[in-house]
DNA sequence: TTCGCTTAAATTGTATACAATTATACATTG
DNA sequence: CAATGTATAATTGTATACAATTTAAGCGAA
């Protein structure tokens, strides 16, 4: 029934995706039971990629598979988007303070890109937009420290902060503030100075957290 | 052919195992191409568990698989554990700050045993046993952490700290000093010391670096 | 010989069929 | 009426069959 994104990747990466950003956007909700079937169903495909999507979403903790029970969806809880904010402070640091000493020519150029789209976006106070730059932003720092570790962490979890991210910059204040932090880091970046980038990174996830801590009020819930 | 670990698992889960440690001890290297084919008749399994656990070793990073090619085996290089280590004095720090104020009886009777059985093994000399128990205690102060970001993202990319145990702890005085910085944290969590056990952490994964540092000459190739 | 095209083999992607296990419903018995 | 055991249905686990794609080989012409 439900068009798949795009079509020339393999149907088992479409499946991952349809069924990771209906998690993070609440069409399944946690506690609720993925049943092969049934997404094969409303996929429109067989279940050996809703299979292997399973697999790879239970590993990113999205899910929990046990044997001959099935999937369950696995909810996010204040939490854990707290605890993310606490480990990302010490990984974007890092992340920053590496991009400085390695990030090329085209990459602070597509920064620069990004920063001019997310004032754009954020003059039409298009939050979605917004908070897919800022992911594509992120992104781009880990991409830069040039540590495969790094992006690996922080590309296997990316939901949480995700789902933290569209908390956060529903609010277009916090959108604003996060901009003019984008552009600090930016900054370093393009002067290369690592102790900056690391300070401005650090400065940046503390607000965030502090933010979403006001924010936090009715959240997530978990169904341990 | 070869038989497969434990039996009461699915065969995902064991085909899973069976080729993530066959990379591990380098019976697979770094750039070899895995074929399913291969794979499936080499465990005396179909095809289709030999895919999902395909999939969740990309997840893990172990292997890269593009579509239509084949899935081919990534190496882990000095820089990457080297990485891991700056990212691990982060996030072991905040596993043994948590850890100190959420972890129960049972578990630090859990710890005490395993130092028991670290001061066992290290009479004995014997140095697989001795890394299994150091990865079993960084796991369970990870676990009384009580925060499942930390645990998630210590569980993904758990095989890199493995890998880099594995080389550091075969030098037997570099495990006597391992074994009382444990000692330290330990303590550190049953007197319910957040700072104390972030700080003891901190140095225990400082002194593995350098130690590390020190051993790495002619470890891992990069296969990018 | 070398370049290029065609074709065949190998490999992955997907779907379906079958086996094993679990959950549910219903009946039987105390 | 409650409890339990059995049978049936539903769901997952695994294997196999088929389609799509890539790689390689073979063949021919310049």
């Amino acid at each position: 029934m439900k068009k798949i994104a795009q079509a020339h990747n393999s149907l088992q990466t479409q499946v991952f995706r349809a069924i990771e950003t209906a998690i993070l956007d609440g069409v399944f909700a946690p506690g609720k039971n993925l049943t092969e079937a049934m997404l094969s169903e409303e996929l429109g495909v067989s279940r050996t990629p809703v299979r292997e999507a399973l697999r790879q979403l239970e590993f990113e903790g999205l899910v929990r598979v046990e044997t001959h029970k099935g999937a369950v969806v696995v909810g996010i809880s204040e939490k854990d988007i707290r605890d993310i904010y606490a480990i990302r402070m010490q990984i974007e640091a890092l992340a920053a303070q590496w991009a400085a000493q390695n990030v090329t020519e085209e990459e602070l150029s597509a920064l620069q890109e990004n920063i001019a789209m997310q004032e754009f976006y954020f003059q039409r106070g298009d939050c979605r937009q917004l908070r897919d730059l800022d992911s594509d932003f992120h992104t781009l720092i880990y991409t830069a420290s040039r540590s495969r570790p790094i992006c690996l962490m922080l590309g296997s979890f990316h939901h949480y902060t995700s789902k933290a991210r569209s908390i956060a910059l529903v609010d277009l204040r916090r959108a604003q503030s996060a901009l003019t932090e984008h552009q600090e880091i930016y900054e370093a970046l393009t002067g290369r100075d690592c102790e900056k980038a690391a300070a401005s990174a650090i400065r940046h996830i503390e607000k965030a957290r502090a933010h979403l801590a006001a924010v936090l009020t009715d959240a997530g819930e978990n169904k341990d």
